[in-house]
RNA sequence: AGUCCCGUGGUGUAGAGGUUAUCAUAUGGGCCUUUGGAGCCUGUGACGGCGGUUCGAAUCCGCCCGGGACUACCA
């Protein structure tokens, strides 16, 4: 490879992370670049997860190296064959292509075990029988020095025995722990002789019951990484603290060390994007599961009918820099609606029906319209729509009192039905207890296909379907999860913040025929109301519609 | 309080000593329209502060202020 190409130059510019790489690579540091997202399957991976998966997928792309798939499955009390699954079927959603190599940190656990009584061997780690209680207090806090532990000065051929008889099961839970031996007055925390492996007996999902000590992050990641040949290990701002012992054990093992550079992590306003959190909505049923349509979870938004190119397109224009961000939830919408304007099909539906009566067409009329299938795209066709005496129209669409500002239907006022006629109000029908049940209206015959021969202008052209030959539907409206942009901004009480009105079910919604050919995961537009995808709970003759995002709306959002 | 990191329109981002300080989103106005959609035109809006270096600083240096991470047998 020539990394002197000017091509790298461009690279370079794009953000700071491409930047240190290529003069990485010019330095001779490294000679090519393989990058992997490391999840704990212990959830569901969401948006903020997404950005780390696609920077490191598109920085390997674009050096033309390697992007890796590697679960860092160390602590089996956390994780589950559900997560790891979930997160392959994501992550290749997304586009980020591992060409299938997918890792398991526990499949290294026999190598790391070999290289902790390398380290043992070399008076660096030591056996503690200290408590969990005991080893924070000697641990000191931001100020003060910690204490060494009574049991540091272990003879190493001691230090061997317990530790083998640790992996062998002779002792409980918790009863004694590895530590390196760094340096207990170290200013920064995590160098204050750091654990290295504790006792759990628990099943692991994917090593299943070999092993009964497992290692913590902070041993394991860089090893995870070096036996993978791994050059630039990206990773979020709250490990930067975590670098000096990411670099000590790869140095004092003497092993291959790739480099580790932090970036700041993704929030995105109105949403949370802790996984604690997260799961917390899932088990307390907030939500119907992880991928609730309202998650800010990969499922859910794959459920809700985001496209992954939009997903990719706002990851990318979010960017890649050190500060401490919360990206607008409007500009996922924005991209969500760039990509489904130009490419979702475009069908008419309507969710609060009200009845319109054509007075002037005779009983049993029927006629059929071509309405084209998506404007900004003509090769995608047209498509038959029909019309009947009887229709409906959005009940929103009315207004007996119009408002200022408002100019569509109202009595006496002609509007365009889209594709068919120019419709006049007569007269609203109510019932005894004045809800308005049905419109009397008449359309100008001339005006076939939507325009009079007159040329006379409209303010208004309305969506709608035949009464009599339209399929019945339900529908999903989806609103923000949360109240406030920074929902978890106090500690634990982000559950106060939880959009009561975040999910409206509408059951009694009418869609024009060619909906029925709409499958799970379909995407549409209902004109003038938004973008919708159909849900996995459809069934036959009975189609669920989620709302992906409305429509912009400039008449609403005036008022 | 100790260590480390970070401060550019509301939000996010570009900027590498000389620019009318980039772009996106959001927002105001207008045009166009058989989706109050899309598209097009246009307005408003930012270098945390103070010193220093320099002919010249968003950019280099110092101090201050503000924000973030870390005190799990989590990752």
């Amino acid at each position: 490879m020539d990394w002197s190409d000017p091509k790298y130059d461009e690279l370079a510019k794009q953000d700071f992370l491409r930047s240190e790489i290529v003069a990485d690579l010019r330095a001779g540091r490294y000679d090519r670049v393989h990058t992997r997202f490391p999840p704990e399957p212990n959830g569901y991976i969401h948006i903020g997860n997404a950005k780390a998966i696609w920077l490191n997928y598109c920085i390997a792309r674009d050096f033309g190296g390697k992007f890796n798939l590697r679960f860092d499955d160390t602590n089996p009390v956390k994780e589950e064959k559900e997560f790891i699954d979930s997160i392959i079927r994501d992550v290749a959603w997304l586009g980020a292509d591992c060409e299938g190599r997918v890792f398991y940190a526990s499949d290294y656990f026999q190598q790391m075990y070999d290289w902790a009584r390398d380290l043992i061997n070399k008076g660096k780690a030591y056996v503690d029988d200290l408590s969990a209680d005991e080893i924070s207090q000697h641990r000191g806090n931001l100020t003060t020095p910690g204490r060494n532990s009574p049991w540091r000065e272990r003879p190493v051929e001691e230090n061997l025995d317990l530790f083998e008889r640790m992996k062998n099961g002779e002792f409980p839970d918790g009863a004694k722990v590895l530590r390196a031996k760094i340096d207990m007055a170290h200013p920064n925390m995590n160098m204050r002789d750091p654990l290295m492996y504790r006792i759990i007996h628990a099943p692991h999902p994917h090593a299943g019951d070999k092993w009964c000590i497992y290692p913590i992050y902070d041993w394991a990641h860089g090893l995870e990484d070096s036996i993978e040949g791994i050059t630039h290990s990206m990773c979020s701002i709250e490990f930067e603290n975590h670098r000096p012992l990411y670099d000590w054990f790869l140095i004092e093992l003497g092993i291959y060390k790739p480099r580790q550079i932090e970036f700041a992590r993704m929030n995105v306003s109105y949403t949370i994007m802790s996984k604690r959190y997260l799961k917390m909505l899932v088990g307390e049923n907030r939500v119907s599961g992880w991928d609730d349509p309202r998650m800010p979870t990969i499922a859910g938004m794959r459920r809700r009918g985001y496209p992954a190119r939009a997903i990719q397109d706002f990851l990318e224009r979010a960017g890649i820099a050190k500060k401490a961000n919360t990206i607008a939830f409007e500009l996922l919408e924005s991209c969500v609606r760039e990509e489904l304007n130009r490419t979702a099909p475009r069908l008419m539906g309507v969710l609060n029906p009200l009845k319109v009566v054509v007075e002037n067409l005779p009983e049993g009329h029927s006629e059929e319209f071509d309405a084209v299938n998506n404007p900004e795209d003509p090769a995608m066709g047209t498509r038959k729509v029909p019309f009947t005496r009887e229709v409906y129209i959005e009940r929103e669409d009315f207004m007996e009192v119009p408002e200022k500002k408002f100019f569509r239907l109202a009595p006496g006022r002609e509007v365009r039905l889209r594709y068919a006629y120019l419709l006049t109000c007569d007269s609203a029908v109510k019932d005894s207890a004045g809800v308005i049940t049905e419109l009397r209206c008449h359309v100008d015959l001339a005006s076939r296909g939507g325009n009079a021969p007159d040329g006379r202008k409209v303010k208004s052209t309305m969506h709608w379907v035949s009464a009599t030959e339209s399929v019945p539907a339900e529908a999903r409206l989806y609103d923000r999860l949360f109240t406030v942009e920074d929902p978890s901004g106090e500690e634990g009480k982000f559950l106060e913040h939880l959009n009561p009105d975040s999910l409206k079910v509408l059951k009694d919604c009418r869609l024009e025929p060619a909906a029925t050919n709409l499958r799970a995961g379909d995407r549409v537009q209902l004109e003038r109301l938004g973008y919708f995808a159909a849900d996995q709970d459809s069934e036959p003759g009975r189609l669920v519609l989620n709302r992906t995002v409305t429509l912009r709306d400039s008449y609403t959002k005036g008022k």
